[in-house]
DNA sequence: GTGGATGAG
DNA sequence: CGCTCATCCAC
């Protein structure tokens, strides 16, 4: 009964073939080359360190592999190996606890400042001095940089999409990786027709040899013995790349990690938590609903807090096949269109978040919890002082001093029993930051905190640095030429960073809906060749296009030019394109070399824009205390309805 | 831009 | 638990 694809069809024209044939088409084959989120073929992984600081201390302290180890923070572990494990041992136990079930275990404390210190340690007696140490992360840190450049190492660098996700953690888009695998595989592939909507030749038989030693797991018992299909082929391709990933982190850093492949983020990172350590697990897109309705919602991410609780109590399930039940009107009823809809198509297996390039972070924090509690300013201070060595140290590992990255502000937080007060200022710009510049502003902040009265004892400072640009880029127009002969060359020369050229794209262009990226490179071989350069000049809000790249005898015209300072690039423009064949218009800030070209632009629009009327990756925040809860829904919000597209 | 809150690991 | 990080929202 429950046949019903996870994923819309391009509906095939009239001539319904008697033949067998793959349920895509090669648009949808194309569009995997883009990672288009709403590519049925689309391969997403999620890799996991196993118990990933305890490793690090395994690893730093070369103990071997079957060594119990938990990582100690004060009296508490924060991180259990998994040798360790087989005791009873585990998180939220104290040392004490810890060692009573195992005697043997090595507990190691976590590195730690002490004042007065420039680098952060291992103390012997860290444990016992709370009072006057801080903790350091940042040996975890160096490693997980380590690991994500080994990772990184494994992929094509022209066709690799990694999202660091956390310090131990990483997505990875394959779509664009499985696809040139899938051409180079599959000859027969990579010659599209005509019609772009036609259906894909089945995989040849032989697929199921890759099945062989591919962790597999999870299939709907025989739904049907169906055939395979090139999402499985992908798919699997896509756990084949996981391992040798896998593989190249053990082999060269010694890590252990786990990994899930699927089809979306969601389903990936439910993946890799599903068998650890070490072990990977594929969901293909027929195990989906099988693999899910096990579930207690509160799993999936965004569902583990006030907004799981709050749908646990609304409708009195706590697993996926009991939300199942609800239907769609109810649950944007009870907890409004967005997040309704949002949690409707979560819980049935469909989440079009975006893989973004990002594997630098936006913001760094130093901070540290008073227990017993501090009461004076100079107390603060010093505590600032460590903060801001910590922070200092971790800047210069950013490439602050070379100019690379540069935070824009700096913030200080400061709890006083149940509630907590911030202030933050810009850093100036034009002079380096160094220890005393850090320490004067947080000390203005610290002074304003404190001006407002009643703020001592303190349970809870924080400082933490924010904004982070992309080095001297910004200010090079003024600042550049302030800097003289060498300074000025070297920042230029840092300016350019070829690690990330193309990656650094998305970030700010994840406003950017419809999935519009840049087609270039995929049925034109040039690599991108900056179109909104060319347009720089006109400040005008619509003009005049003379001549423009494109054959002659195309049917595309581009008819004007808008100005689109919004769009997150500076400079950006929006050229409208118009289809004579077609008689419809399209607005893009791509620049196209051939019909073929705007038409698969056009199509990745079209598509994207269909399928997005639901989607919004990220719900509203839960219950929020700030809801007027007296107040009757005002649901009636205008929902963007279908009218809008009205052609075809 | 600022300050607070939520969520994740 | 305690310490990080990211994102969203109201103002």
């Amino acid at each position: 009964m429950s046949s019903s694809q996870p994923f819309e069809q391009s509906s095939p024209t009239a001539g319904g073939d008697a033949t067998k044939r793959s349920k895509f088409t090669y648009r949808q084959l194309a569009h995997l080359a883009l990672s288009s989120v709403t590519c049925p073929l689309r391969v997403i992984a999620h890799i996991d360190l196993d118990a990933f600081y305890a490793q690090c201390e395994m690893v730093r302290l070369g103990l071997p592999e079957d060594k119990p180890l938990a990582v100690q923070q004060w009296q508490s572990l924060i991180a259990v190996n998994y040798p360790a494990r087989t005791f009873g041992i585990s998180r939220m136990l104290t040392a004490k606890e810890a060692r009573k079930l195992c005697p043997d275990a090595i507990l190691q404390h976590v590195a730690t400042w002490k004042e007065g210190d420039v680098k952060w340690a291992y103390h012997k007696d860290a444990s016992a001095n709370m009072a006057t140490h801080k903790v350091s992360l940042d040996p975890y840190r160096l490693e997980s940089r380590k690991i994500l450049a080994c990772m990184k190492g494994c992929l094509p660098p022209d066709l690799q999409r990694v999202e660091k996700a956390g310090i131990d953690e990483v997505f990875l888009d394959l779509s664009a990786q499985v696809h040139s695998i899938l051409l180079e595989h599959y000859p027969e592939l990579s010659s599209p027709p005509k019609d772009l909507s036609e259906f894909l030749p089945l995989p040849p038989t032989t697929v199921l040899d890759w099945k062989a030693d591919a962790l597999v797991d999870l299939d709907v018992s025989e739904t049907e013995d169906d055939d395979p299909d090139w999402d499985d082929v992908a798919i699997l391709l896509g756990s084949e790349i996981v391992r040798d990933v896998r593989a190249a982190v053990r082999e060269q850093l010694k890590y252990t990690c786990s990994g899930g492949i699927a089809h979306n983020k969601m389903l990936s990172k439910l993946g890799s938590a599903h068998r650890k350590p070490n072990q990977q697990t594929v969901i293909r897109n027929r195990a989906i609903q099988q693999f899910l309705s096990d579930f207690k919602f509160t799993k999936i991410r965004n569902l583990g807090g006030k907004l799981g609780t709050q749908i646990v109590d609304t409708f009195e399930t706590d697993t996926v096949s009991g939300l199942l039940e609800v239907p769609i009107e109810r649950l944007k009823q009870k907890l409004g269109d967005e997040t309704g809809s949002w949690v409707y198509q979560t819980i049935r297996g469909i989440d079009q978040s975006e893989v973004n390039s990002r594997t630098q972070i936006k913001s760094m924090l130093s901070a540290k919890s008073f227990r017993p509690s501090i009461n004076t300013r100079e107390q603060a201070s010093r505590w600032l002082r460590i903060f801001v060595g910590d922070i200092y140290s971790r800047l210069v590992e950013e490439g602050v001093l070379e100019n690379k990255r540069r935070p824009k502000t700096i913030n200080l937080h400061f709890r006083h029993g149940g509630q907590t007060k911030s202030r933050q200022m810009p850093i100036p710009l034009g002079k380096t930051i160094d220890e005393t510049i850090l320490f004067d502003l947080a000390s203005k902040l610290l002074g304003q905190i404190i001006l407002e009265g009643n703020v001592w004892p303190c349970a809870n400072l924080s400082l933490s640095v924010a904004g982070f640009e992309d080095g001297i880029t910004g200010n090079m127009g003024i600042g550049g030429f302030l800097l003289k002969g060498d300074e000025a060359k070297a920042a230029r020369e840092n300016d350019y960073r070829p690690e990330n050229g193309a990656s650094d794209r998305p970030e700010k262009r994840q406003q950017t809906e419809h999935g519009a990226r840049s087609i270039q490179g995929f049925f034109s071989k040039q690599p991108g060749t900056d179109e909104s350069e060319k347009l720089e000049g006109s400040h005008g809000e619509i003009g005049e296009i003379g001549d423009w790249p494109f054959d002659e005898e195309d049917n595309i015209t581009a008819t004007h030019q808008i100005h689109a300072p919004q769009s997150g690039f500076k400079n950006a423009s929006i050229t409208s394109y118009f289809c004579k064949q077609c008689n419809e218009t399209f607005e893009s800030d791509n620049s196209f070399q051939s019909h073929n070209d705007w038409h698969f632009a056009k199509d990745l629009h079209d598509e994207d824009r269909r399928l997005s009327h639901t989607p919004q990756p990220r719900p509203k925040p839960g219950p929020g205390k700030k809801k007027n809860k007296g107040s009757k829904k005002d649901a009636a919000k205008s929902e963007k309805g279908q009218s809008k597209l009205s052609f075809g």
